[in-house]
DNA sequence: TGTACATCAGTGAACGCGCGTTCACTGATGTAC
DNA sequence: TGTACATCAGTGAACGCGCGTTCACTGATGTAC
């Protein structure tokens, strides 16, 4: 009922292990019961093996575990899209390794994903920075697109948001729903950015 | 803090009145708070000014509430999309309005739709029916489409998933973040399904 | 090499809270006669 | 028209639960001398 195998305390200097630890059950938690209500202290220590009091010595309260767990969360995801769009040079090829990497995020961690893009207040102060840094690239790739010749995006701002917007709802429909019969990521990117990156016109 | 008008007991017959009432401050309480979590039996009973065991009298748990509630919402999205829909006698125009209907029920009741369609198993196992009437007709409509030639859709139950995918994240989004300069419904739908229906081929 | 001691990394018991739910009850309202 | 009574539409107090948080504490570990 509490833990298995009693945890024996870190060596000094070491204390900040279990930070770690805690961080890593919070997210499990939220991984496995899809619920951000299922972070209590009290659950967490339980998975860890320690005593919850314990929990204070790193965070000051509990909503504290879970800002932190969304935090690396949406660091996460910045790398991710970083990284896949910084191997590419060519501006299309960008614009599509990037929303590929974007929805290989959400199917990674379906459950964070839509925590972190879900409706609490303090998310959303948080989410700008990566609006600005990570969604930005993406803007960036789209207009890169249309000064090349590669799409007809008339307003890249505005298409850019359909995009994610499209994106995001692949994403979660299909983390919910696997079994409806939708098309890969790579697919999936394709045929979304199929609107906005075919042929100019005359 | 409990209630400000003690309200008095319904008469003779009329009890049912009280279940229409408990249904409207849960419908209430997810709309305000964005969670469905905020539904208790004591928090209900609190806004109608009763007292909390009278619930037992409507419902068996404090779970039936909720259902109740996410029963009627899906009720209310599939009269509203079929209404939208039979309207229009062109399938393009059909599939247009049923569009445009989806986004706004979302508009209207963000949070329950966030609800609607989000992760509890119950949902699951009830969006069935929806799935198969209310999107089946969009599924039908884009069909017709297809067949009068308004659209390119080689696989139209492939292609309605990604529609109803771009629904859904533009329904979200804009929910959550409605300042970022997202285009009216209208202009939404016109953008997703311009993706499918643009003239086909030579 | 030995020992006193500071400190690090935690523990155990307790608190008050809001919750779902149970249970015996009550007062107004209609109905039978 | 009057009255006894069944029943409807609820109520009030209490239960046990898990939770966040506080508080005084403890035992192992390293360090100074």
């Amino acid at each position: 009922m509490t833990n298995t195998a009693a945890r024996r305390p870190n060596r000094r200097g070491e204390g900040g292990k279990l930070r770690d630890d805690i961080l890593a059950a919070a997210a499990g938690l939220i991984e496995e019961t899809g619920s951000e209500q299922a972070v209590t202290l009290r659950e967490v220590a339980r998975r860890i093996g320690i005593a919850a009091p314990s929990i204070y010595e790193h965070f000051p309260n509990r909503d504290a575990i879970v800002d932190a767990v969304i935090d690396a969360g949406f660091a996460e995801l910045q790398t991710s899209l970083t990284r896949a769009m910084e191997g590419e040079a060519d501006p299309l090829s960008r614009l599509r390794a990037g929303c590929i990497a974007y929805l290989r995020f959400a199917a990674r961690r379906p459950s964070e994903y839509r925590i972190l893009f879900g409706r609490r207040s303090r998310i959303r102060v948080r989410l700008t920075p990566l609006r600005t840094h990570a969604l930005g690239a993406l803007v960036a790739a789209l207009r890169d697109c249309a000064a090349a010749g590669q799409c007809v995006s008339s307003d890249p701002d505005a298409d850019a948001l359909m995009v994610w917007a499209a994106l995001h709802g692949y994403a979660l429909l299909r983390a919910s729903w696997p079994s409806l019969g939708w098309p890969a990521p790579g697919g999936a990117v394709d045929q979304i950015l199929s609107g906005y990156t075919s042929a100019a016109g005359p």
